[in-house]
DNA sequence: CCAATGTATTAGGTAAGCCTAATTATACAA
DNA sequence: TTGTATAATTAGGCTTACCTAATACATTGG
């Protein structure tokens, strides 16, 4: 089975990056998520559930394995052409959410094996995600949000959970990239900011921020 | 003024293709082209009149100066697409078309300029047709049907007037490439094939072939 | 246990783009 | 000029994917 239109595999993809921060779906989350109505959500799930691509439970969403199987096939195409975006045509990681969205509709599977090759088969997005292979396997790495880091603590950002252009900027800024080593100076109480050392420097960054970057 | 949807893009491209050929555009042409009915043509060229994109003649359908802009913008980002795919990621010519029909809607203004950019701005597809620049100027050549040839001349290819995946094969296994030089050796009466030479080698071709290759 | 709040769905509607079948307009040949 | 073929449009319908307003369903605090 496949997804019949780009809406259905948007729908999906949002599903399955839903998942991961809860586990079933909220009709408003994913509205919120898609910048839709909650009633056209609702609808378009119903559909999605007669396709057998999700189960729609009292308690929300959940993908079926058919349609986390279309899902990771679009997250692929989307990491790959994030990849593309950065590494060959000079984009920085704040400038390819958006422009991936659409492509990620518009690429074939030939193009997506070709877009893998030529980068060397990447095994994440620029922001540190994986990309899932032809069949879907990926390995997840163990990850806490930075925001848990005691003080004096040493981790290697692995990913970061964020999409809006203006904190990614802020980020790299700082040099808060994937792969990158941070050290908690110290983390002020009651839901105060964190005092980060990165690359030498020291900044202080919020709660909110923090949880965002995924560490190891 | 800018074309609301991908499908008037596609249309205002369509047009634009068939205007070289013949100028006023008829309506069962453009169906045939776009692979749609023709009240399905008649109705949208009925909204892009409205829009004035287009002026729809008891001849048939031409692109207003404003359809025209948009048509060219949209035929750079096609062209640029596909040089992208064969120049980056490694695709025969004869594979790149479909990928940017749809490619050609995805593809933001930045991403236009980034690729245009990592290519050092080519001056042409892989066919051989200009690539308009930003402002939707590009050089005409004066160029002739490959099947208007006589005997003994000889000329240089620039470019191919065919989508069809299946004769873009058959004329690269040919050498019957871009700014190639062909030189014809014999032209058989009523209609029959020309004799060419390409690059040492000599080809029967036949007429229908010959006229869509277009030589200076 | 009931009201207030928040979440989800139903009802009813719209716009875009496509279709087929029927009709009208054009054109050309007998 | 009239009949026939071709081209174009009108009429009427369909699907997808969205919307708002109204309703139903849950949940939780008083």
């Amino acid at each position: 089975m496949e997804a019949d239109t780009p809406r259905i595999e948007e729908y999906l993809e949002s599903i399955y990056k839903l998942q991961q921060e809860q586990h079933p779906v909220s009709t408003s989350r994913l509205a919120e998520h898609l910048k839709l109505s909650a009633p056209s959500v609702s609808e378009m799930v119903k559909k999605l559930a007669k396709k057998d691509l999700v189960k729609h439970t009292e308690k929300g969403v959940c993908l079926t394995d058919e349609g986390n199987k279309i899902a990771k096939k679009v997250v692929r195409r989307h990491r790959l052409s994030e990849r593309l975006l950065t590494d060959i045509l000079g984009f920085k990681w704040d400038e390819v959410h958006d422009e991936a969205c659409r492509l990620e509709h518009a690429i074939s599977p030939e193009m997506e094996d070709r877009i893998a090759q030529s980068l060397g088969n990447p095994k994440t997005c620029p922001h540190g995600h994986p990309i899932p292979d032809k069949d879907g396997l990926f390995e997840k790495e163990k990850v806490r949000p930075l925001s848990e880091l005691k003080a004096n603590e040493k981790a290697i950002i692995v990913n970061v959970f964020e999409e809006d252009p203006k904190m990614l900027q802020y980020m790299a800024c700082l040099g808060l990239l994937p792969n990158v080593c941070v050290r908690v100076e110290e983390v002020a109480p009651f839901g105060g900011p964190l005092i980060v050392c990165v690359s030498g420097s020291r900044y202080a960054l919020g709660r909110e921020v923090a949880s965002k970057i995924k560490v190891k």
